[in-house]
DNA sequence: GAAAAAATAACCCATTCGGGTGTATGGGCT
DNA sequence: AGCCCATACACCCGAATGGGTTATTTTTTC
């Protein structure tokens, strides 16, 4: 790792993961023109995103969430795996603070959200180079606004994800291998957590907040 | 409009449309790669696109479906309005039918998905230059899937909507000011026309399909 | 202007849902 | 050992839902 001693002369040395060939050019694009930086790879998977930072370990990683043979979160991990000390930022579409929260709990340094200005974009770059963290304060906002909700478990994730397919109580305990009572009592325990009236209104929200996804 | 002796010589003017900068910036610089074509403007809003169609008489529109004061269907519209000989593409990253079919019906001669390939855009934006219409087949294969399944009429989608918000029947009445018993036939007719078992399923399989969009 | 489609409303009825309460078991942390 | 929490199960009950049928009025379409 040859980050520890970057002179300031050295241009900040980027790789960017996007699924999306006009991301990954936008982008090549928008960090060619900045003289501090400049782009060693653009991977459009997350095996090629690992092969490509063994082979130039750069500075910083620009990561979307969806990805063709991962997620975002996974390939976070991997990267510190491989280097702890590696610097990811986020840059994806999705603003959900369930998305944000397991992006920073895998280790991001950054979330920026597509479709900001391009001067946001080149700042987080440049603080998270330079060890900082990160997050817009409409980003943070997010996750503040729903410290005091409870996170759901892993059964009730189970469960919420039955329900968006329009599954009854009794076929999520088939499904399940659990008792329908139980399976209610999981449905209860969701729509207090997130506040609301009925499973269609906890699908809809949970996808708002990245909870889940579709598909 | 100076657009039926374009010569063979001269290079496809483009306009793009998009709020994304990242996105705008990925398709200059796809596009200024090509000896023939050549962007001449990019706009992030539908007024912004409707000064610079105005101004620049472009070739080929390239529109993104979500925009911040507009949809690409209105948008499209708007265009064809100003000039009826207009040729625009959707490059969007909503995949559902019925995104697709409103593009096509509100006169788009193209629908390409954001994460296909490079070529992929340019042929589109060739063929639509040369006057054909391009829908991938992938993307037309999706409208013959549902070309059976009825559609839902206006009244129908209005329900929907509040059932997405996880409102009861008794409710979505009060709020529509008709009768709970009305609701109920409206929820019914939506549950078949869709083939779906409840209200759940029919908000996810209306997101998946592009029926309606959350928020 | 007639025919078709959409919107409105009212029944019935079995099933499902949402809310409340109580109990039990097995990890994991302190 | 004691505690918290996730998980699992049971029972009750009223309200909401989904399915079936019929009918009137308005709007659209041909």
């Amino acid at each position: 790792m040859s980050k520890g001693q970057m002179s300031k002369g050295q241009p900040i040395r980027v790789l960017c993961v996007d699924d999306h060939a006009i991301v990954r050019e936008g982008l090549m694009s928008i960090v060619a023109l900045q003289p501090d930086m400049e782009i060693v790879g653009a991977a459009e998977s997350g095996a090629e995103a690992l092969k490509m930072f063994r082979e130039f370990s750069p500075d910083v990683v620009l990561i979307d969430l969806r990805l063709r043979d991962t997620t975002g979160f996974e390939l976070i991990r991997d990267i510190l795996a491989l280097s702890p000390s590696a610097r990811t930022i986020v840059l994806t579409s999705f603003e959900g603070d369930v998305d944000i929260e397991r992006a920073l709990a895998a280790g991001a340094k950054g979330y920026v959200v597509k479709g900001m200005v391009r001067e946001e974009l080149l700042e987080a770059i440049r603080d998270v180079h330079a060890g900082k963290r990160h997050v817009p304060s409409a980003i943070a906002a997010k996750l503040v606004d729903h410290l005091a909700s409870e996170k759901l478990t892993h059964r009730e994730l189970d469960v919420l994800k039955e329900v968006s397919k329009g599954k009854r109580n009794k076929e999520i305990g088939a499904a399940l291998s659990i008792a329908e009572d139980t399976v209610k009592m999981h449905v209860k325990s969701i729509l207090m957590k997130l506040g609301v009236n009925d499973r269609t209104e906890a699908v809809t929200i949970a996808l708002r907040r990245g909870i889940i996804h579709l598909q």
